[in-house]
RNA sequence: GGGCGGAUAGCUCAGAUGGGAGAGCGCAGCCCUUACAAGGCUGAGGUCACAGGUUCGAUACCUGUUCCGCCCA
């Protein structure tokens, strides 16, 4: 299948191998669930990314943990499935079809609905999805075979049965309200929608003459004074003495001279500006709610443009922002402007293209979402759902607790049409022709003989002879009163139900994207079909995901899923951190601190970066990205191929794939056994957590720290000799480090997977091999303790060397001096890897040594080392070091010597702690008196 | 204004249920020792932000303060 090779390459080299095996794993299917009906089944959605989307950190992030579950379940045997897809970004993508529009000289009115819809599929199908390959290149085995896209043509279906049913239940309607509208997008957006920032803007103070006595006037204090076209009342709190003379007084708007009244409403702040605030219903949500409370009317003197509107006067026409100057430089010249002062406030900006929101009256489509809601905080609650880390569930509850009804429809073209038509011939209660309420506006007039159309009610045009579909083809805006009755239907209506017309508008809005996210996982599973799928793999097990859309897309999926589904879409939720930069700050184009993780994965290879995230992904922090941690990692790998290396060089030694801690025989083989069996407790332990950081560094260390630096260090002694028995310790090479491989492959997909299948020559991928479990391999604590006799009788004749500077080429003498049989012997028997880890000429090892005269010395608790050093150094430093290390070790007797002199301490601590600090007293006590002896020694050498 | 999170080695960060703190990088010294200089060995470096409290004992628990970040209004 793969290329053979011969020979191993001198170091790993990602960038051949990569796309390589990716394929390799494509082609054979293995991304697939497998078929065996008898197995758990494992799944995760993948949070689809923009179809306009191209891969950053956040993304990389998110799929490389997804990765590593999904890879990790899968060779634990569980019949997984990673599904991918992407959703169709209304916005986005609409503004960049748009885009490319313009550069022609076009925009979508001049195309027509449905041309422009061809024109984004076009689009979509040529660049759309360039993430998905992007994702291929950091590893992910999600099953592309499902890819599945929002606007599917099943899923659509599915988002047009949910609008449908809500609809027949009455939780989704419509009404006319003050909504955020975006001028640029030209559309509603969601509360969500709307970011809010703050902003130095001015306060500024302007005089309303009561109508009585117009040298007399009440000051207002505003952040808009353009909105003040459009005021109906001035407002006060009706406990504020300042005013309370004037409640019920009628003042004059400046400018459009019309009377208003002053109103009392406790709403109002007397802290802020004057006390007294302008009241524009049309232009304010806070506005809107006084408006609702006093009957107030509605003037609206902005238009979908944020251009003034024909009710702001003189001012009609011009840009909202340049009529506020207009008008403070008017007002000035009357005289009613008292001041400006500066003032910080907090501004809503679209969230796709970051103009200032515009609150605007229209009737919009929203889901009533309390009952969803209720239900989706019970069976979180209820422990259906677990968040991880735990924090997020008070941020869930917070925003479920003053969730408002949500806004879903979008004055867009890209994405679900609502599923509404209205008859036009119907008539309403008072006895008007729908038709005739209808409002349209063409983009540009059409000709009627001598006569330019520019739009009319529905029915005028009809009656002018212009077809429907012409009139639904050029229109720019259709307004369909709240008064209209929707007609909810899977397929456009034959007939009108009531009257039996045969002539309808279907809404021109389309829904939130967001919407149809909301039953992604169960609509990417073929719902509202009752597939296999579906049984096998709803409820998903885990959502992994930012803590940035928990409101727009987890809450909402909880609800949909609870309601259509009657059962939680997850099991468990875990949120991830945000990837900034190395300073912390948010990385964005603007800023230029943008790491690009493609440039990564080319620099380091999609091992190593991968493996960065996973050691970065510690829970409930933000992650400070750095390059060097990803060259770090680099080297890892570049250490786990050359541990290959060596180990190859053995490989026809080998006489068996598995070995046991029982039928091993040296300490050093039961030891790594043991330790392996540890550390495949830990990463499944870990990894079942959620702690992807944990998992990574015990790999980390065991294979560097515990296998590359002890066990093969110790292995030379044996492999390089002419008279040992050498079949223990190469099987244990082989069998710890395929372990190792195993363990480290969902973290480091291709480079295990070359080892694997092109240098150990397995006949079967590693991505479908099992995965160690603990339980397999036993875990021995009596050798580890056995083993730390000798890594630190080795350890201690380093560091007199080390210390000393004595350099490696030269041997040493060295005595060990044991204070107890069984060291004695451990000790022994491992002379030979003392000899050689320590590079010492002659060892001594016994209970009765007496140390020579001019001995560097190292105490240990159950032996002392004695290294003659007379000759090599100098008597003076040795002391120092001596000298050094007694300070350390009576700095600690005295601290324990105070807790153990505590009798609370004694009374109260558990015994086992007691116990521990009593012996560890002794143990130090000990060692300062052999060192004190070591330093007289020293001193009569001298 | 309401809520949440963070402050631990020069840097980036780990530290389940309280029992004198760890890693990686960086730094210093010695080494090209037959897997690896992208490496080995050895070492230096911390009043765990500050002030109180609980406790025999606090980096961890509680209260307050300062600084930083985020969310909501």
């Amino acid at each position: 299948m793969l290329d053979n090779k011969n020979s191993i390459s001198e170091s790993y080299s990602p960038a051949e191998i990569e796309t390589k095996l990716y394929n390799y794993w494509e082609e054979k299917g293995f991304f697939k669930p497998h078929e065996d009906k008898n197995t758990p089944s494992y799944c995760i959605v993948i949070p689809p990314p923009n179809v306009t989307g191209t891969l950053h950190m956040g993304h990389a992030l998110n799929a490389t943990l997804q990765d590593i579950l999904i890879r990790w379940k899968r060779m634990l045997g569980y019949c997984s499935l990673w599904l991918p897809g992407t959703d169709h970004a209304g916005i986005a993508t609409q503004n960049v079809v748009e885009r490319q529009l313009l550069q022609e000289g076009l925009d979508r009115y001049q195309l027509g609905r449905d041309k422009f819809l061809q024109r984004v599929w076009q689009w979509k199908d040529a660049c759309g999805g360039r993430i998905i390959d992007q994702l291929k290149r950091i590893g992910a085995s999600c099953d592309w075979s499902r890819l599945r896209f929002t606007m599917d043509e099943g899923l659509s279906n599915a988002v047009r049965e949910v609008f449908i049913r809500l609809f027949e239940e009455g939780l989704i309607y419509r009404d006319l309200r003050l909504i955020n509208w975006c001028p640029r997008c030209h559309t509603a957006l969601s509360d969500l929608e709307v970011e809010h920032e703050e902003i130095e803007g001015k306060l500024y103070y302007i005089k309303y003459p009561l109508r009585e006595n117009p040298n007399n006037y009440i000051i207002v204090a505003t952040t808009r004074p353009e909105t003040m076209l459009g005021d109906t009342a001035v407002a006060v709190n009706p406990e504020d003495k300042r005013y309370k003379n004037l409640i019920g007084k009628t003042l004059i708007l400046p400018l459009v001279n019309r009377e208003i009244p002053v109103i009392a409403d406790e709403s109002v702040d007397m802290e802020f500006g004057t006390g007294a605030v302008k009241v524009t219903p049309s232009h304010d949500f806070n506005d809107a709610e006084i408006a609702q409370r006093h009957s107030l009317p509605y003037v609206s003197v902005i238009d979908e443009e944020g251009k003034m509107t024909v009710q702001a006067g003189k001012y009609e026409g011009i840009d909202r922002y340049e009529a506020r100057n207009k008008i403070i430089t008017d007002l000035t010249e009357l005289g009613l402007l008292e001041k400006i002062e500066k003032h910080k406030h907090a501004v809503g900006h679209c969230y796709r293209c970051k103009t200032i929101i515009e609150p605007f009256q229209t009737v919009q489509w929203y889901v009533k979402i309390k009952p969803l809601a209720d239900e989706a905080v019970r069976v979180v609650q209820e422990g259906q759902i677990k968040f991880i880390p735990e924090g997020w569930i008070n941020n869930y509850y917070a925003w479920m607790r003053d969730i408002r009804d949500w806004c879903i429809s979008r004055q867009l073209w890209w994405g679900h049409r609502i599923p509404v038509w209205y008859c036009t011939d119907c008539k309403t209660p008072d006895g008007v022709e729908q038709g005739r309420l209808i409002e349209i506006l063409f983009y540009k007039p059409i000709k009627l003989g001598e006569k330019e159309v520019w739009g009319g009610s529905f029915s005028e045009l009809r009656s002018y002879g212009i077809s429907k579909e012409e009139i639904e083809g050029k229109a720019k805006i259709i307004k369909i009163p709240k008064e209209i009755i929707p007609l909810s239907s899977r397929e456009e209506p034959e007939k009108c139900p009531k009257c039996g017309s045969k002539e309808f508008i279907q809404d021109p809005d389309v829904l939130d994207t967001w919407f149809s996210s909301a039953l992604w996982p169960f609509s990417t599973l073929g719902w509202p079909e009752e597939t296999e799928e579906l049984k096998r793999f709803y409820p998903t097990s885990v959502l992994v995901t930012g803590f940035d859309i928990i409101f727009f897309w987890v809450a909402r999926m909880i609800m949909m899923g609870m309601k259509f589904m009657k059962e939680v879409p997850f099991k468990d939720v875990y949120i991830h951190a945000l990837v900034r930069d190395s300073k912390g700050q948010k990385m964005s184009k603007s800023k230029g601190n943008v790491v690009d993780p493609l440039v990564m994965i080319e620099k380091y290879g999609a091992d190593a970066f991968r493996f960065t995230l996973a050691a970065f992904a510690a829970q409930g922090r933000d992650i400070k990205f750095s390059e060097d941690r990803v060259e770090g990692y680099r080297h890892f790998i570049n250490k786990i191929w050359n541990a290959m290396k060596f180990i190859m060089g053995f490989s026809k030694l080998r006489t068996k794939d598995t070995v046991s801690v029982d039928e091993v025989r040296e300490l050093k083989d039961k030891w790594i056994l043991s330790r392996l069996s540890f550390t495949i407790h830990e990463t499944n332990r870990a990894l079942e957590a959620y702690r992807f950081n944990d998992a990574a560094g015990a790999i980390y260390q065991f294979l560097w720290h515990e296998f590359c630096d002890w066990y093969i260090e110790f292995s030379k002694v044996i492999l390089y000799s002419e008279d040992d028995t050498k079949e223990d310790t190469v099987n244990c090479l082989f069998f710890v480090f395929e372990n190792i491989i195993k363990l480290l492959h969902p973290f480091m997909p291709f480079v295990t997977e070359e080892i694997w299948l092109n240098i150990l020559k397995k006949d079967k991928s590693l991505m479908i091999s099992s995965y160690p479990k603990a339980e397999d391999i036993s875990r021995d604590e009596n050798s580890e303790i056995k083993m730390n006799h000798l890594i630190n009788s080795i350890s201690g004749i380093r560091s007199i060397r080390g210390e000393l500077n004595i350099p490696p080429s030269a041997r040493v003498d060295v005595f060990i001096k044991t204070f107890n049989e069984e060291v004695n012997n451990i000790l022994k028997e491992s002379a030979k890897f003392i000899n050689k880890l320590a590079k010492v000429n002659n060892l001594e090892i016994a209970g009765n040594i007496i140390r020579q005269k001019g001995s560097a010395i190292a105490v240990e608790r159950d032996f002392e080392i004695y290294i003659p050093v007379k000759d090599m150094i100098d008597i003076e430093k040795e002391k120092n070091r001596l000298l050094k290390e007694l300070r350390k070790t009576e700095e600690e007797i005295k601290f324990l010597n105070k807790k153990l002199m505590n009798e609370d301490f004694i009374k109260n601590a558990p015994k086992d702690v007691v116990e521990k600090d009593r012996s560890k007293y002794e143990e130090l006590l000990m060692r300062s008196d052999k060192i004190k002896e070591n330093l007289k020694v020293l001193e009569e050498l001298n």
